[in-house]
RNA sequence: CGGGGUAUAGCGUAGUCCGGUUAGCGCGCCUGCUUUGGGAGCAGGAGGUCGAGUGUUCGAAUCACUCUACCCCGACCA
């Protein structure tokens, strides 16, 4: 009984940190604010890697990377980019350590940079830095990078997954010859992430743009997609910037177009983070612990064989041996969990713990009657099934706990989803959590009072296909739509 | 950086107010036997510079001062 999560019920925040604890995903380190990512956790990133990486492939990008130092003047060429990072950067000052007899190892003052690096908390700076070196005619445009790379942000709080000092992610950064060209990239990006999210998280999210208090520093426009957790808060799950020519221009990126004219380079960015664990917990999980999508569990099926003598493990090895090999060659992940350190209780207990999404147990019993019992970490539910074409079964199975779960996500997001037209409705329902539909006039005064009254913010502001006008929820002027209010992550 | 709190074995804690033998308990860990279809039982065992430093005292986990780290609430944020 060592393992029990704080039930979400009584304390969302406390389950989730118990849950990323216990399912063994990570933990925090030393370094305040930075998280040790167990191996468990980092199978389930590894499996985001791959997936978001063929992706990216697919789409017409290549891998790269860039320096983990930039330089500090390069922070400085770009206004609002400075302003939106400067507050939480870590920066190296010196390149070494001496001894001092007194207080045993110091930083060598002799040894002073002369100019200070920032450890980067994204990669703008120093990639367009290097792009203004590859481009100059039209022909060497675009350039479709991506890397998988590591960035420090010295934030107040931190939270495993959410919000850590150093997290993982990925980062595109593209060059275009036209505007049109970096539009289209950058939303392209952003239905990659929603493709990503709603097939492989199993997680609906809301697409569109934010609104200019929101947007990434130094865009022109910022697309997200936007999840609502199990706690009724928002989730910004990635982003995708058209960056308008604002890099470029601050790098001198210029370009010689077909009419022999300089022109300076259009730009995108775009990233996810290991923020997208943290989003996939709080999209499944439950009191008993990680609930994963098939399609990113790292062990897909775990069978736990029930025995007392050797003999009857031998049994049951000979018995799944084939079954094995039948799921590894659909390329299902399978675990054979024939630990004699662990009584199968304690194996159940485990694995639903870490989310697995299907179990299967086999002992005497099933080997007389040819049967197996199957149990689905979704739904809790268990049935003994006969063995015959118990690969294909499962198969079947696995499929359609993607699709349940990914519906039942669904139906809370819009059960949770409110259309809200008086301010006191709004406050009232801001305060009991979900995604609420309420007009707002379209300046950043406002979204800052809003802000400051409830704490909710604008998360996303959707195309529309049908306006529909209104009075703006706080100082009732006109409003073209409706855009999306949440408290957030 | 403001406000509040905590620091005792791998983890969770009792003891601190009111100083006094060997710092107690649960989980976990190790050994043995019995167990194994939902987190096993019994028996034995190992494991502690009581966050660090200084002071008060015959004597400090306990009192005083200083420092450090972490947690919670705010402001900041993927």
């Amino acid at each position: 009984m060592a393992k029990e999560l704080t039930p979400q019920a009584e304390n969302y925040a406390q389950w989730y940190n118990d849950l990323v604890i216990k399912a063994d995903m990570a933990e925090n380190s030393a370094v305040r604010g930075s998280m040790v990512i167990k191996p468990y956790g980092y199978a389930i990133w590894e499996k985001m890697q791959a997936i978001l990486d063929g992706m990216f492939k697919e789409t017409g990008h290549e891998n790269a990377y860039f320096p983990l130092f930039i330089p500090k003047s390069f922070f400085s060429k770009e206004a609002s980019h400075v302003e939106g990072f400067a507050k939480e950067c870590a920066i190296v000052t010196h390149y070494r350590l001496k001894n001092d007899p007194e207080k045993g190892i110091i930083v060598d003052p002799d040894a002073k940079l002369e100019e200070e690096l920032i450890v980067r908390p994204t990669s703008e700076t120093i990639i367009w830095d290097t792009y203004r070196k590859w481009v100059q005619s039209y022909r060497d445009l675009p350039i479709l990078i991506n890397q998988w790379a590591n960035v420090v942000r010295w934030e107040m709080r931190t939270r495993l997954f959410l919000r850590t000092s150093e997290f993982l992610w990925q980062e595109g950064h593209t060059a275009h010859a036209t505007r049109q060209e970096a539009v289209a990239e950058a939303e392209q990006m952003l239905r990659v992430y929603a493709d990503f999210a709603e097939n492989f998280m199993a997680m609906p999210v809301l697409t569109g743009v934010k609104s200019p208090n929101e947007r990434f520093a130094g865009a022109v426009e910022t697309y997200c997609i936007e999840a609502l957790m199990q706690d009724g808060k928002a989730l910004q799950a990635g982003t995708s910037h058209f960056l308008g020519q604002n890099f470029a221009k601050a790098f001198d990126v210029k370009f010689v177009n077909k009419e022999n004219k300089q022109e300076y380079v259009w730009a995108t960015s775009w990233g996810v983070s290991t923020r997208l664990i943290g989003a996939l917990i709080m999209s499944h999980s439950d009191d008993n612990g990680l609930v994963l999508p098939p399609k990113l569990a790292p062990i897909q099926v775990v069978i736990v064989p029930i025995f007392r003598k050797e003999e009857e493990l031998i049994a049951i090895t000979e018995k799944v041996d084939g079954l094995i090999k039948d799921l590894k060659k659909k390329g299902i992940s399978v675990k054979f969990d024939n630990r004699d350190t662990h009584k199968p209780g304690y194996k159940f207990a485990e694995w639903e713990m870490k989310g697995v999404p299907v179990r299967l147990a086999i002992g005497p019993r099933d080997l007389e009657k040819g049967t197996v019992e199957v149990a689905r970490r979704d739904t809790l539910e268990k049935e003994v099934l006969q063995f015959i074409d118990i690969a294909d079964k499962i198969e079947n199975l696995l499929e359609r706990i993607q699709k349940n779960i990914y519906q039942k996500a669904l139906v809370f997001r819009d059960d949770n989803t409110f259309i809200v037209d008086t301010w006191e409705a709004f406050q009232d329902r801001i305060e009991k959590g979900g995604f609420v539909l309420a007009h707002w006039d379209g300046t950043p005064e406002t979204e800052q009072k809003i802000k400051e009254e409830t704490k909710a913010t604008i998360r996303v502001i959707q195309p529309t296909a049908k306006p529909e006008t209104g009075k703006c929820i706080y100082t009732g002027k006109p409003s073209p739509q409706r855009v999306v209010f949440a408290k957030s992550y």
